[in-house]
DNA sequence: TCTGGGGTCCTAGGACCC
DNA sequence: TCTGGGGTCCTAGGACCC
């Protein structure tokens, strides 16, 4: 048996279990600084009575509730609270895996399958227990789901939300599944979802009786992947906790688009700083850039390209940024979002150092030695004063 | 008036190598 | 000179997740 613990709405709690003040109240976390032109990361449960929820434009949730509470997201809060969860969850010494920031699986064997397809009891009272200790060290609650599989426990921690529990076994699953649109399962979207419905498919009971090959034949290995996950019974895999990172990568929407090339141009350069940072934090460089714009006339416009020499260095990476820009020709197009983005990832204890970069690399340390002990900002390249309207 | 920001994985075509 | 078959790397774009 697998348990999925999810907590419950968790930006939102780990702000209201720090200000205390902001319990019982609805609260919304949003992207950035500003509470304009940004929408709801996370919204407490008492803004979700109200029919606010994720993804909203802050604006649309302020229009519904005027005194809605708001608070910028600070990832570093939730980053460190998680890490302190799954030490806790680590502590029952079951196979753990770290899903994302705000889910956990652990694998208790067969101890939480009773031989007639009855209730787990041994894994309820497991889950139990865990939620009164998440509740009791970090003040916010948490929902379990226990199913088979990942998949199924995934889907389970969200029937009895917030602050429950509820259990997959033989002899519930179809009559859950059946009540269970295919949408809410992990792994189909919207495209997805459309494909069923044309195929008849309806609910995730639907889906749980087709074959691997008439999944196969309809959606590929995406198909075959689903059926795999549907079914799967094996024991959870160990998983690394902090794997390096693929890509790193930051972007911006602009309050209104712009075709003035010097304002664009500082806020690639600002973001390219903002990658190299984070790069240079986790001690990586990169092979690849990859820029991305957004604009009424061009929609998204992406161009990557692979140079022979990694890179964490900033203005480096603003250069090669600025090659994938040329592929746009000379003139500037109306960009509404931008961003940057390297990946092909190596190891900087594992590159070489040439004499002409170590000069270089002294001035990146002492830059981010002054921003580490004074803040975020403290000292950035004179490029990106260019304009009165940056951050 | 579009609607943020951070990611992962997969597919498919082209260039190039043996 | 043409043709086959196997493979890798790179780029672009789509779908999905939190």
């Amino acid at each position: 048996m697998i348990l999925h613990i999810d907590m419950d709405a968790f930006f939102a709690s780990v702000e209201q279990a720090i200000n205390p003040r902001l319990k019982g109240k609805p609260l919304i976390v949003g992207t950035r600084e500003r509470k304009l032109h940004t929408v709801v990361c996370a919204a407490s449960y008492e803004a979700k009575a109200l029919g606010i929820g994720s993804g909203m434009s802050s604006e649309e949730a302020f229009k519904i509730c005027p005194d809605l509470n708001f608070v910028p997201a600070e990832q570093s809060k939730y980053i460190w609270t998680s890490g302190r969860i799954l030490e806790l969850i680590k502590g029952y010494g079951f196979e753990t895996v770290y899903v994302s920031i705000d889910e956990f699986q652990i694998d208790v064997g067969d101890q939480g399958q009773s031989p007639n397809g009855g209730c787990p009891s041994y894994a309820v009272a497991l889950a139990e227990d865990i939620r009164s200790k998440i509740h009791k060290n970090f003040n916010i609650t948490a929902s379990v789901g226990i199913a088979k599989n990942c998949l199924l426990a995934k889907l389970a921690s969200k029937l009895n939300k917030p602050n429950g529990v509820a259990v997959l076994t033989e002899a519930n699953l179809a009559e859950i599944l059946a009540k269970t649109p295919v949408e809410k399962l992990c792994g189909v979207g919207e495209k997805t979802a459309e494909i069923f419905h044309d195929l008849g498919i309806k609910t995730c009971l639907d889906l749980y009786a087709k074959t691997p090959k008439f999944l196969e034949r309809n959606l590929g290995k995406n198909g075959l992947n689903l059926y795999a996950s549907l079914h799967s019974e094996e024991s959870l895999e160990p998983a690394d906790d902090d794997p390096d990172p693929k890509s790193v990568g930051h972007s911006y929407t602009l309050p209104r688009s712009t075709e003035n090339p010097g304002f664009i141009r500082a806020w690639i350069r600002l973001l390219a700083d903002m990658v190299g940072e984070r790069l240079r934090q986790q001690g990586l460089a990169a092979a690849t850039t990859h820029l991305w714009l957004n604009g009424p006339k061009i929609g998204n416009f992406g161009a990557q390209k692979t140079f022979p020499e990694a890179t964490n260095d900033g203005c480096e990476i603003f250069r090669r940024v600025l090659v994938n820009m040329s592929k746009l020709g000379p003139q500037t197009p109306k960009t509404r979002a931008l961003g940057v983005t390297c990946s092909s990832f190596t190891h900087t204890r594992y590159l070489p150092l040439f004499d002409q970069q170590k000069s270089r690399e002294s001035l990146l340390e002492a830059v981010d030695r002054i921003n580490d002990r004074y803040g975020d900002g403290s000292i950035y390249p004179a490029a990106i004063t260019l304009t009165r309207e940056m951050p």
